[in-house]
DNA sequence: GTTGCCGTTCAGCAGCCTTCATCGTCCCTC
DNA sequence: GAGGGACGATGAAGGCTGCTGAACGGCAAC
């Protein structure tokens, strides 16, 4: 790859993340570890971010939006982020992948954002984070805007997912438990079924303390998904429940 | 390929990436290196793009699409709030109304935005602007996301428009001439036309500017329109054949 | 002290520019 | 209508520039 296109990618990346590290960036640029350096001096000089030890950080002063949202963010922020790489290693360029609310799910859409892809989504912030990078192709589904969790729901959310076929869904979940996946929500629920159903591979991203959790609105079955992503914190009996009832289980 | 055809597609790749390299344009034109790289300098020429190491990058800014807005929503804004505190004032609390995208139609929804109301739209700026108020039910249109004018469209849109109905419509339009409502980019115009059909009442609003352009796709006839609200300049021929047409003139 | 990151240096080579031969097109002449 | 010259466009070749990745010593963080 040619340092424009670096430097250009690097700018798409520092719009949905503030820090980026040279590994990664290495990686997702496929180049070495002196011509990343180069670039980010570049970038650098023109003030687009600024150097720091391990990578650099935006110099955007991003409009620090919602309340709630930030703090979920910041909670478990590096579980997240590591569970949010696995997922995103699994999703090939060119796929259309639909992406549920939650602020798991947003932080894989951050890892997504340096591929090429049709992502399709009922989530306004995972929308606001992805919608200018030209790679990927934006959909959303319709319906009711909950104005706290801001992901559209309702029965026009999940009419319009019933018209679309996808290679995968990446979701979150409020809780696991022996009897299956829950969610808080009964609108949240009904989407998330319907996104079950519309994709070919159910991948659920989930944090160690989302396991035992109970009372709450059943969404699936175990066996409904796939692939579970959580990290490595997560008692052992629960990757055996998962791995007895056909679910892969990958630890981040 | 002739020099004038390779120029085309060139333009034609930059609108969907903003990094071309030199090997992939020989690949994908057929073309020996010294020949597009003639071509390139050509177009760097007229400004289309710039020449960089490896390639060339498009000069069009990415982040236009949020200035662009500003500006259009700034241009007229008197005028614009003006004829949006009329078209507000035709709206009763407890309406369903429908909102397409547009900066004068954003006017009309800051107007809006006191009135307890359910609130249909499709675009993205008015959905967040709108969010967060209690009084305001707001339910989101699905579809394809346009990234330069952050509004859904296409055929999920308009197939979530067929399934509802609204009390009315605020609509802004491209131009208006005496062969009706016309819009400039196609997808556009499918929604707006589904979104007149499915509205009691419709409401366009325009400034005298929008009057009298020609050359874009119709949108539907003067008489598809209840209520035209434009501000004083607008010339009175214009106030006459819109009148001729049945539909009610209102000068903010 | 160990680890990981930084900046520098340098050989190798990808990409750039210039030059030139070739080809196709157009127009003029006979 | 055929032939020939001028012209512009094209692609290949050669020398030069500067980007790239690997290596290495130094320094900050823990």
């Amino acid at each position: 790859m040619k340092a424009a296109e670096r430097q250009l990618r690097i700018r798409q990346m520092l719009e949905t993340r503030d820090f980026v590290d040279l590994e990664t960036l290495c990686r997702e640029l496929d180049a070495s570890e002196s011509s990343v350096r180069r670039d980010l001096d570049m970038l650098e000089e023109e003030k687009v971010l600024r150097r720091v030890y391990g990578g650099a950080v935006s110099t955007e002063t991003p409009p620090a939006r919602a309340f709630d949202y930030n703090v979920e963010t910041e909670r478990l922020s590096t579980e997240k982020d590591r569970i949010a790489r696995v997922a995103a290693g699994l999703i090939e360029p060119g796929q259309t992948v639909i992406l549920d609310g939650g602020s798991t799910v947003a932080a894989v859409a951050r890892e997504l954002s340096t591929k090429s892809l049709h992502i399709v989504t009922n989530s306004l912030p995972i929308a606001e984070s992805l919608e200018t990078l030209r790679n990927i192709e934006l959909t959303l589904t319709g319906g009711y805007l909950d104005p706290r969790l801001r992901v559209m729901l309702g029965p026009f959310c999940e009419q319009m997912l019933g018209a679309i076929r996808a290679d995968a869904v990446i979701m979150g979940v409020g809780s696991i438990t022996e009897t299956g996946f829950c969610n808080n929500n009964t609108l949240v629920v009904g989407s998330e079924q319907k996104m079950i159903e519309i994709a070919g591979k159910v991948i659920i991203v989930a944090d160690h303390t989302k396991f035992g959790r109970g009372g709450m609105i059943p969404v699936a079955p175990l066996n409904a998904a796939d692939i579970v992503i959580s990290d490595r914190e997560l008692a052992p009996e629960y990757v055996e429940l998962l791995r007895a009832n056909g679910v892969e289980v990958l630890l981040a």
